[in-house]
Order: C-alpha cells, then sequence, then structure tokens
DNA sequence: TTGATGGATTGGCCTGACCACCTGGCAACT
DNA sequence: AGTTGCCAGGTGGTCAGGCCAATCCATCAA
C-alpha cells in the first residue's frame, strides 16, 4: 500500500521541483470513511446499530447535515439503512467492504479481464440478441474501418465493450466496468504510451477482434471465448514486457 | 413525491390479496435515481457540468441540503465529482452505470459465478499468502467439523470467501459478493429451501470443498480451479433443476 | 392478560446564513 | 504588449436551528 519513497505525486507528468497540492478530503467524506474502516476492521458489524445522529455529529465535531451526507452516501452505497425512528443500522459485511479503494495494479487488472472477458464472449455467443448483435458489429466495423483508414486505432474499447453488453450478465459487465476504471491511472497512461505506440499497433490486433465479433455472430461460443482470451494475453504481454516491478506481492507465498 | 397507484410489489412472493407496503424512496434517493438516469440514457455526458446547487435544488423541488445528500452520494459513487467554486461534472459514462440495480437471475448469478469462482481459486493456488491459507484453511476445518457433527451445514460461504480473499483481486472479490448480494431475494430463499433440504447435503459437496482447499495449499492452480468449478456446477444444476421459467430473455435469439 | 395511548427518541426535510474557493475580467504596473 | 494584482460574482462546503413523521416503549386502563 504504500507508494514509492521519493512522492512526487505523479512520476509520468512530474518534471519540476513542486509537487500540486493534495485536495483536502471533505468533512463528510471523512466521516464516511471512517464508517468504512469501522465496517471493515469488524467495529461494526451487520445489524449494528450506529449513535443517533445527533450524538453521533457531536461525537465527531461535525454538523448534522453533514453527518447526513455521509449517511446518505453510505446508504446509497448499500452498506447502511436508515429508518425514521427506528435509526441507522450497518447492513454491510466487512467482506463486502474488504476491498474498497484498493489499488490494482496492472498484473492484477489483466487477472480480472483475463476471468471475466472470455466468459462474457462465450455468453455473448450463446444468447446472441439481435439489438446487441448490431451494436457488435457496428463496433467491430468501426475498428475495422478506422485501422483502413489510418493504419492505427485509438481503442478497441468499444468492442470489448459491446461485447460484455451483449452477454447479458450485468454482474459481469460491471466488474468489466470497474476493471477498466483501474486502467486510468497515471501508471497505465505510461504504460500504454511507452507500448501502444501507433506503430506498434499491428494487423494481428484487428484480426484477433474481427474474429471475435465473427465468432460472437455466429454463435461459436468456445472460439469467440478463446479469440478473446488471446486477445487479452497478447496486450497483457506487450504491456507488461520489461516490467519487472510490479508491487502485487507485498507478503511472501509459501511453499506447501 | 406521488409513489406509484397500485403497489403491488414482488409478483415472486406474492401469494395472499394482501401485497406488503412498497418502501417509500427519500427525497434524495429520488433525486440521485434522476441523475442515475439521465447518464444512462446519455442525457448527461461525462464533463458536463451539472447545473449549479441552488439552482438545481430550486428546479427538482427540494432543499439544498437534500440535494447535496443525493450528490454526496454520486461522489461516494464516483459518478460525479463536486468541487468547491468549480461545481459539479459527470465523472461516469454511460457504461459504467449501465446497469446499476439491475435484477439477475439465478442463471445469471451462476454464470457470474461459474466466470469468477474457478479463477479466483486459480489466482489462490498461485500466491498463497501465509496469512489468506490460514483463513482458508481454518474456514473449510470449520465446514468439516459442522458436516462430521451434524450430518450437514448452513453454508460453504465462508470458503468460498477465503477463496476470493487469498486471490487478491479486488475486482474479481467485489465481483463476487456483488453475485452473492443477489442471492438474498426471495426467489433465491425459495430455491434453497426446496432444493438444499439438509438431507440433500451430501458428503460429495463437503468432499469438493476439501479437494479446493487442498489444491489450494499445495499450489495445484488447475485442480483448484476445475475443482471449484465442478463445485458450481453441482449447486447450480441442484438448484435449478426443473426450473423452466428464468426469465432471463426477453427477445429472442437470433440464428445466423 | 390484553390492548390502547402518549411521550420520548429517531430519522426526514426545510430555511437561512456564512465561509472558502475558483474563475474571469479589469485596472495598474513594468 | 505583456505581466501582475485585485476584486466581484458564482459555486460548493459547512453550520445552526427548527418542524414534521415514523417508530418504539413504558405506562395505564379494560
Amino acid at each position: 500500500m504504500n507508494t514509492s519513497e521519493k512522492v512526487s505525486a505523479d512520476p509520468s507528468e512530474d518534471a519540476g521541483p513542486f509537487a500540486p497540492v493534495v485536495a483536502p478530503r471533505s468533512a463528510p467524506a471523512q466521516v464516511a470513511d471512517q464508517v468504512v474502516a469501522a465496517i471493515r476492521e469488524g467495529r461494526l458489524r451487520p445489524d449494528d446499530r450506529l449513535p443517533a445522529e445527533r450524538e453521533l455529529a457531536r461525537t465527531l465535531g461535525v454538523s448534522r447535515p453533514t453527518l447526513r451526507e455521509a449517511l446518505a452516501g453510505l446508504e446509497l452505497a448499500g452498506l447502511v439503512r436508515s429508518r425514521q425512528g427506528h435509526g441507522t443500522v450497518v447492513v454491510a459485511s466487512a467482506a463486502v467492504v474488504a476491498n474498497w479503494g484498493a489499488e490494482m495494479t496492472p498484473t492484477q487488472v489483466f487477472e480480472a479481464r483475463l476471468a471475466i472477458e472470455p466468459e462474457l464472449a462465450r455468453l455473448a455467443a450463446e444468447k446472441r440478441y439481435p439489438e446487441d448483435i448490431a451494436v457488435l458489429r457496428q463496433a467491430g466495423a468501426d475498428l475495422e474501418e478506422e485501422f483502413a483508414r489510418t493504419g492505427h486505432y485509438r481503442s478497441d474499447l468499444p468492442v470489448h465493450r459491446a461485447v460484455a453488453r451483449a452477454a447479458r450478465n450485468p454482474v459481469l459487465a460491471t466488474a468489466l466496468e470497474e476493471a477498466l476504471r483501474h486502467t486510468e491511472t497515471a501508471r497505465w497512461k505510461e504504460l500504454r504510451s511507452s507500448a501502444l505506440r501507433p506503430e506498434v499497433i499491428r494487423e494481428g490486433h484487428v484480426d484477433e477482434v474481427r474474429r471475435v465479433v465473427r465468432h460472437v455472430i455466429r454463435g461459436e461460443a468456445r472460439e469467440a471465448a478463446e479469440v478473446w482470451r488471446t486477445h487479452l494475453v497478447h496486450y497483457r504481454d506487450e504491456m507488461l514486457t520489461g516490467l519487472q516491478i510490479d508491487a502485487g506481492h507485498d507478503a511472501e507465498p509459501l511453499e506447501t
């Protein structure tokens, strides 16, 4: 969890002696953090009642509206449930909250995508709803058109998302979006800029995308999953080659 | 502010002439719903600025604190970002929000778990952090002890969660929790009560759990994943046998 | 024992206000 | 001309205090 020693906010774009000031955490956010931490550490368990709003606000040293903003956020997130005249009770278990706000190394992101996306392709090929197929076909056509015209393409994300949508599984689709969200950090941008220079985009990439689209359209589930998997493996290997430090392990693995 | 006329809650568990009263949606929740809907429908796109709080509150007919509770929730969920003096801007794309609040059929839940859990077992077996292994071993031992003593067990969820934790992948672990969350509806409880009566719990179930724990401990990644997968398949088949209506398909599949 | 009741507690929502911060434009200075 | 300094307006951040409605629970009456 500890970042590198030389703080230096964003290594990818920090050139001078000055680092940007940290954005202060708002009062409601700090309150919410405390509650989340309490749940994670087991100091608050499901069905526990929080102190009354007026009292809790006083103990935390914030006003009641501020506290209520925090509780509203937690309730919208499903961690807590408030009922008039009854109180505010914890709903989520520690397991639900265990990984909130966790950092993801690039290796972990690929672990997740490799678990999810081939299965999404398989499901998409099995279900084949006409609307979804149309969207997928269009996304593939757009990519091919851009590649044919310019010799490269900016992103194949629309195809990945079209496959996810066509799979019709909210949990898996949301999980993919979650993985992609971790792809917008400075570290990733740096990886992309060094690994995915336009001249690196080979015909092979486009071909993999083309084949996945075709397999899904034809309902060839196993083949779709396999192509999607190799596509991700290629992408991962290009991205992570020569990357020794990955900080994904902060403890020693065990031998049998 | 007006609720629906004929309440008519959940058709899946409505047996008598009386339907449970629908829990009224709070004002902040309704506001948040509107924003989410606007994002989903593309009426609000990333980088769009929302109207100023005072103005938006007036437009929606709520007070500013109420509006702020809604925005606090949306910000905690990462859909929106407020900065003092600048305004509130949309962060999330329609894709992120596309599946929020979606219902999951039992079939879909198993689709997700079958995609995620074998991979979690594989990763757990590859990483094998001592703390996680200890937790997993304990969870397995608890299950065996309960089964040996009573001839059945209430739940193998602790083992599933221990495997997830040992995989050290926040996105996948959270996705599993999300899938499990959809397992607490009335429909699922009904399925469980009819399919998992104590006398149905066979030695085979416990044996599968035992084998997964052992494979993970020994670092046999492929075997761990395979056993976990068959365990889920067995569970699914027992649960869904004789279940014709699944409502997972609301459009006609396409032929090639 | 049972049922009603009324107060105390709790969250739900509002009004109004002040502060801190950001932005953009204008004026003063170099 | 370009830079700096300043300030006013708009914005979110926070607070204080209040009223209402749902719930709970101890009390009391039948």
